[in-house]
RNA sequence: GCGGUCAUAGCUCAGUUGGUUAGAGCACAAGAUUGUGAAUCUUGGGGUCGCGGGUUCGAGUCCCGUUGGCCGCCCCA
């Protein structure tokens, strides 16, 4: 058994697992198409290509890749985003706008293995595409913020952080900064609500130590956590770009207060995700304990889309991983019990009942219940016990008796109660039982 | 890539300073029970003790290596 073993980092999903899982996706189905949003698929399999044009060579240890037969450099896709952005890149003159497309899909990672980390994955990625303003950060934080809330999870379980990359570049513009030690700064706000004064190390080895008052500039506007602060610091400074990513700040958690769901979102600079193809709107979703990894991470990258070859069209997405996610709901206690039993399980005298039994029990699966029955034969006291077991409402009983007489006996597994019914009517009776109770 | 820790039945675990043929509970299966329910009793299947090497008269136990799990660091699209 020991012989071959799962690969690392691997999951499989048993029937049980496989039952969360679905349970999981569900909803998020169910959700997605509440809001509008129309599902699509791609390749597992991608050009290695794709993910260095969008992320640097530097990528390539972190992924699954290989060289195929046809000796073609391929990767297991690591994410959504590049294939996505290719889809609607390919298509973008003919598709309506703004388009609103979502995905459940399973990505690969050369990593290591941690709680909540592990080499394959799924993840909900919901997009918008084509649609420059805040409009469509409302709609996807909504969208985001109903995900979670749909099992049950309350802003006592989670909240979105939500920062602005633009308005950061701006900030430091303004302040004095060029293109590369704005990036330098970025680095370190992003490092340092971890390692406080330290992540200012990278830019120190670049540029030199940063000047103080600037440094202290930078500290004040990550403190902000509100739009009132954020609305005074930005006043000080004045220009019209500040002013615009302000209007739009205001645009954005004006909309999400208005759907009730201010008390979701809280506004925290200090997000600024790696990744330097977000161009606006960053927000991440955490647990409020703060003992798991991210729950979710999106933003809008305008560039991407041309970068890769398609239209320059604006978009924003975001993406919920399920394993932390998983983790998270059974913190809480929200993963449902499974319930999966069937609706009749037919209880058989002997092998010349069997015949009259199979043509009734093929009736009822073909009208769509769930049918169960022993393969072998058993004694009536086993099967009853077998009926009991298998959690069936109803169990039909096949015996010589009762097929002399041309009828079915049902019994009512829940309350006991028997009756018979004619061997042609099964299939409403049972019907009708089921839909009584 | 680095560090810590762990590995005995499908699951949870016991196993004495190293000593006979490695155990329990749960789970699974059969029987008691050939027309009516989760009980009870009896019985059974299942382990190269993660893998490889070493020390020893003798290793599940001690030593080295290796693989894998978990936790953390780096990274995190």
């Amino acid at each position: 058994m020991a012989q071959f073993q799962t690969l690392p980092g691997f999951r499989e999903f048993y029937p049980e697992d496989l039952a969360r899982r679905n349970h999981i996706f569900r909803l998020w189905r169910q959700t997605a198409h509440a809001f509008g949003f129309a599902e699509y698929d791609a390749p597992v399999l991608e050009p290695l290509d794709l993910y260095r044009a969008k992320s640097g060579d530097e990528i390539e240890g972190q992924l699954f890749s290989f060289t195929d037969k046809g000796g073609r450099e391929v990767a297991l896709r690591p994410e959504m985003t590049p294939t996505v952005c290719r889809l609607v890149g390919a298509k973008a003159s003919a598709l309506k706008r703004p388009v609103k497309w979502f995905s459940l899909a399973e990505f690969f990672r050369y990593e290591r293995m941690q709680k909540g980390r592990g080499r394959c994955f799924h993840q909900f990625n919901a997009d918008i595409f084509g649609e420059p303003g805040p409009e469509a950060e409302t709609e996807l934080i909504a969208l985001l913020v109903q995900c979670l809330c749909a099992f049950g999870l309350t802003e006592q379980d989670f909240y979105v952080r939500l920062s602005d990359r633009n308005l950061w570049f701006y900030y430091l513009e303004a302040l004095g900064l060029d293109e590369a030690r704005i990036r330098a700064v970025l680095g370190a706000v992003d490092r340092y609500e971890k390692y406080g004064d330290d992540a200012f190390q990278g830019y120190a080895e670049l540029f030199g130590p940063l000047d103080p008052a600037l440094k202290a500039q930078v500290l004040a506007f990550l403190q902000i956590k509100s739009l009132g602060a954020l609305e005074q610091a930005l006043a000080a400074i004045g220009g019209d770009k500040l002013a615009a990513r302000l209007a739009d700040w205001k645009k954005l958690l004006g909309g999400l207060d208005a759907m009730g769901l201010a008390r979701f979102v809280e506004v925290d600079l200090g997000v600024v995700r790696g990744l330097a193809y977000y161009t606006g709107f960053v927000f991440e979703a955490f647990d409020r304990k703060g003992e798991l990894r991210a729950l979710a991470g999106g933003g809008r990258y305008d560039d991407l889309v041309e970068k890769l070859g398609g239209p320059a069209l604006p978009a924003v997405g975001f993406a919920i991983g399920d394993m932390t996610f998983a983790l998270l709901l059974e913190q809480r206690g929200l993963t449902p019990a499974l319930v999966s039993a069937p609706d009749v399980y037919a209880v058989i005298g002997g092998p010349a009942e069997r015949r009259a039994a199979f043509a009734d029990i093929h009736a009822l699966r073909a009208a769509g219940f769930r049918v169960e029955y022993p393969f072998r034969e058993l004694a009536f006291g086993k099967q009853f016990k077998a009926a009991a077991e298998s959690g069936a409402r109803l169990a039909l009983i096949y015996g010589g008796d009762e097929l002399a007489k041309g009828v079915v006996k049902i019994r009512d597994l829940t309350d006991r109660s028997e009756r018979e019914v004619p061997r042609d009517q099964a299939v409403v009776a049972v019907r009708d039982l089921l839909a009584g109770a």
